[in-house]
DNA sequence: TCAATAGTTAGCATAATGACTTACTATATT
DNA sequence: AATATAGTAAGTCATTATGCTAACTATTGA
């Protein structure tokens, strides 16, 4: 992966790793405890924190023998402008795409839809 | 991949379909106006197109033999509400962890902090 | 009708991902 | 000191993702 928004995607792509993150927004954890709910090895759940933590959403200190890793808001952010981003001009050209749509209907009796 | 959120975020997480997604924000495209800036064989830029298409990011009519591609807001909406909402909620949360992060820096002389 | 254009299908190679087990280290607890 | 707990490391394996080339179909234009 490339940039900040490919690692990004890719972290959030997989429901494990957004578990961790709905459960961090609402407080640090250790890992553990983090892992507990999933139905899964330790090593393997381990390398789903990695993932996180090497994206830069997730932080951790280890105090001890007990890990405790916490959300880093910034990513969260980043990805979210860029969503908000992309809606913002798509929504801009509402008017425009509806001319278009007419003008697709009205052009297209034999048009195909599938892949 | 299962719910509607990976398939989302697993398709965001690849460059080249994001930048055809910020093409298509500013209006509809055939497939080889969408190909033409990415240095890539056609066959395979069109996986790419199908992607967004299942994940249902991208809508496409077929006319004569130029298949016109638009964006679908659904999905970008839906995935831009999830990433609001855990940021609420972490955003609420501000103020306990700062307090636990004084906790932290207090208890911890001599904690590690990497993997 | 013949050639160019737009897109599609099929098959293959390689790399990345996600899961496992086994074995290990470091820190509490009793 | 011995045991339990918390987390790591290493190595394997199956599946999925991403890229390619070659060959093919369907439309359009000369």
């Amino acid at each position: 992966m490339t940039n900040q928004l490919d690692s990004f995607f890719g972290a959030m792509a997989d429901p494990t790793r957004r578990a961790v993150i709905e459960r961090l927004a609402s407080g640090p954890a250790s890992v553990s405890e983090l892992h507990k709910p999933h139905d899964m090895a330790l090593p393997t759940f381990l390398r789903h924190l990695k993932v996180l933590e090497d994206t830069g959403i997730v932080r951790s200190i280890k105090k001890g023998r007990v890990r405790t890793c916490h959300i880093e808001a910034g990513p969260l952010i980043e990805a979210q402008g860029w969503l908000a981003w992309q809606r913002e001009i798509w929504e801009s050209r509402l008017d425009r795409l509806e001319t278009l749509a007419h003008q697709i209907s009205k052009d297209s009796e034999g048009e195909t839809n599938d892949a």
